[in-house]
DNA sequence: GTCAAGCTTTTTGTATACAAGATGTTTTCT
DNA sequence: AGAAAACATCTTGTATACAAAAAGCTTGAC
């Protein structure tokens, strides 16, 4: 379903960049990568392109493209809004949800209550996505799940490092329970609120993180 | 700052395909474009690309690209995105906007008022879009910013063809009139739900509009 | 020694050429 | 005659070639 290179490359890019890789303000030349990966300028121009437009990199004309990794105020900001992203779902979603919906949520969150008694880190950042994931499609439209979707993965790296602040994954597992219990009594006010707590203390970690990091 | 033919073109098709000149299905040659903009193949499949990756085209590999105008029921789903991602902007708002963004709100307000009583449509189209860009900028979130714009100037189109709806320019005004009051107030959530019910009310119309385009 | 102007090199943007998959047609076999 | 396979054609995806703009360097003047 994938044939083009160009789209294989664009993965791989998005990857280092995401995993950080390739550093912020770096310049991605084309014929460089067209040489590491084998193949023309032709692809790589689409794939940077294709970075360009989900604002990864940033493609100054007649300059070549360069890696935008998101200051910590940025960063924020996303956070902020994936939190209200979050919080949008999960109301609509208390009105609409299906009982299968529900019985997948609750899955997912045995599932994160079980990594947190292994205290496997990989495991309940994993759990923990399918929760977030399937809150989505549970809010009933389809655009707006896909959106949050597109989010999600954007702030997928800058996630997972805050996992592994001390106790936070027992403290997201309360917060869980709190939306679940919300969306069962159809409460979309206090589930929404409960959830945009959850999303943006993550934010508000992250905060704390990078401060430390500017210590060091 | 726009060198690049492959851009222009790109807007150019947007509008071709928001105006609704190029019909949903429809298959986007890209010789016959080339032919027509007098440019090669390269910058046209750049611009396709770009068309791609904001959801007006959809791109099947080995196939061709074919415009994707949203339906109905996506549609719906795309004016409750945009009323709810006004609405979190407007909470944050509340809290956050300068008196700059205050003046300039009733600023553009006052435009809206004076395009009712010229009963100018047009008119008041654009002064409505100021106030509502504007709402945007007050967030204090510009990433936030700039999603809202986003989805705000794909459903442009969309949003001109239901000022014609008769009476809906008076209900408009009303109702940034109310969003207003609970701004000044500080009143994030009443700000909220008054420019929810503003936003998704165009759903709603645009839901008749569309049943009665079924019926003739 | 420093700054600026002009040239060289590099790199992006575009055009053309080629390769491979998809579509449509014809031909052949039952 | 109908269906399937082989062939022809068209279109996309990729590579290469060329043009123009930006960056870097050399040279010269003050």
């Amino acid at each position: 379903m994938d044939t083009r290179r160009s789209d294989l490359i664009a993965d791989d890019l998005e990857d280092e960049i995401a995993t950080g890789a390739l550093e912020d303000g770096a310049r991605l030349d084309e014929m460089a990568l067209a040489a590491r990966f084998g193949v023309s300028r032709t692809p790589i121009r689409e794939a940077l392109q294709r970075l360009a437009s989900t604002g990864l990199v940033e493609q100054r004309p007649r300059r070549g493209v360069f890696v935008a990794q998101p200051g910590p105020v940025e960063l924020l900001e996303m956070f902020e809004v994936m939190a209200e992203l979050e919080g949008v779902c999960v109301r609509l979603a208390a009105d609409r949800l299906t009982d299968e919906d529900l019985t997948a949520l609750e899955d997912a969150n045995v599932a994160c209550a079980q990594a947190v008694s292994d205290g496997d880190a990989d495991q309940y950042y994993h759990a923990n996505e399918r929760f977030h994931l399937r809150l989505y499609a549970a809010c009933g439209n389809g655009f707006l799940e896909s959106e949050a979707r597109r989010l999600h993965r954007r702030l997928k790296p800058y996630r997972r490092l805050q996992l592994r602040l001390r106790g936070r994954m027992d403290q997201s597992l309360q917060e869980h329970r709190a939306v679940l219990t919300a969306l069962r009594d159809g409460n979309g006010i206090d589930a929404s609120s409960a959830l945009r707590a959850h999303v943006s203390v993550q934010g508000e970690k992250f905060h704390r993180l990078i401060a430390e990091m500017r210590r060091t």
